[in-house]
DNA sequence: GCATTTCCTACTAAATCACTTGGTAATTAG
DNA sequence: CTAATTACCAAGTGATTTAGTAGGAAATGC
């Protein structure tokens, strides 16, 4: 598992398309503007959350982006995975002279860890992290949630 | 939270420690062999792990590393936090214009998450992740000899 | 005294980060 | 159709981080 802050652009870039993207899709200029992230580098992020179908994109005037699907079904691992190109930590999944040695105990134990962080974070939905601060905020705004827009009819 | 390669590398190390220092001090030059992580590498993590007191020096022949606490009483959060100096993330807590505005919100909630993540590592320790293993590895012999008796049943 | 080992500083090639620049392609408003 | 808008794409860049070298100095055991 890597979270680094590439990672947190994204989390961060992403919920604010949860929170703002119920009627009609968000710009990566209003992103921008919101999360004082540049431009392109919100562009490389995106390119990257697309081709994981997380985001879709719509050209044009009064396009921008949706998510790809229900906030409900967009880890966190997801967003993190997408721009930070898991890599394999260990090399000695159990193969070579590596297996029985001092390394490779710790390797398992790593890899062990490295799971559980995971999984940790495929259990936290955008839409969790949506909803919860909506319980915070309840009495300011009614901010409905996502969930029921994903009616984007054209 | 911050989690890159280089917090892999101190988990790695803390876990050799803890597994082979029971009896005596570990040297560094022995956690590079095993751990094929190079000698001033190790020693600049350890410098870390040091003024964060995870671990204790002693100089000279026969001399190397102890834990600095019980396996029981270091988080991976510790060590994680020692060698990647835990950075703000957000520099709004609640001051300034930001509170209120979108990027605010989604701020509160990256800062929520952050402290989920960071509370999980703070919950497992080194000896944690050390019984865990040895339980599998008991396990794993277990296994074994049963196998090879039962091959010299057949 | 000598070998060992931690401890310390400076330096470096490579990678990553966050961003800039300069476009092209699709879509809509007029 | 034209112009504006927006996603999409690629090359490059200074700053930082990564992981490592190199060359020591200080403490300690034999």
């Amino acid at each position: 598992m890597r979270l680094s802050t590439k990672g947190r652009y994204a989390v961060t870039a992403m919920l604010d398309l949860a929170l703002n993207g119920k009627n009609g899709p968000v710009t990566l200029a209003e992103i921008s503007e919101n999360q004082g992230i540049s431009l392109s580098y919100l562009e490389q992020l995106f390119a990257a959350l697309r081709t994981k179908e997380l985001v879709r994109g719509v050209r044009g005037p009064g396009g921008g982006y949706y998510l790809g699907k229900s906030a409900d079904d967009i880890s966190i691992a997801n967003i993190i995975c997408a721009v930070d190109e898991w890599v394999e930590f260990t090399r000695c999944g159990g193969r070579q002279n590596c297996s029985g040695g001092a390394r490779c105990l710790t390797h398992t134990l790593w890899d062990d860890l490295s799971t559980e962080i995971f999984n940790f974070l495929a259990d936290i939905s955008l839409g969790d992290l949506v909803r919860r601060n909506l319980g915070k905020k309840d009495e300011e705004e009614k901010l409905t949630v996502v969930a029921s827009s994903d009616s984007q009819a054209a």
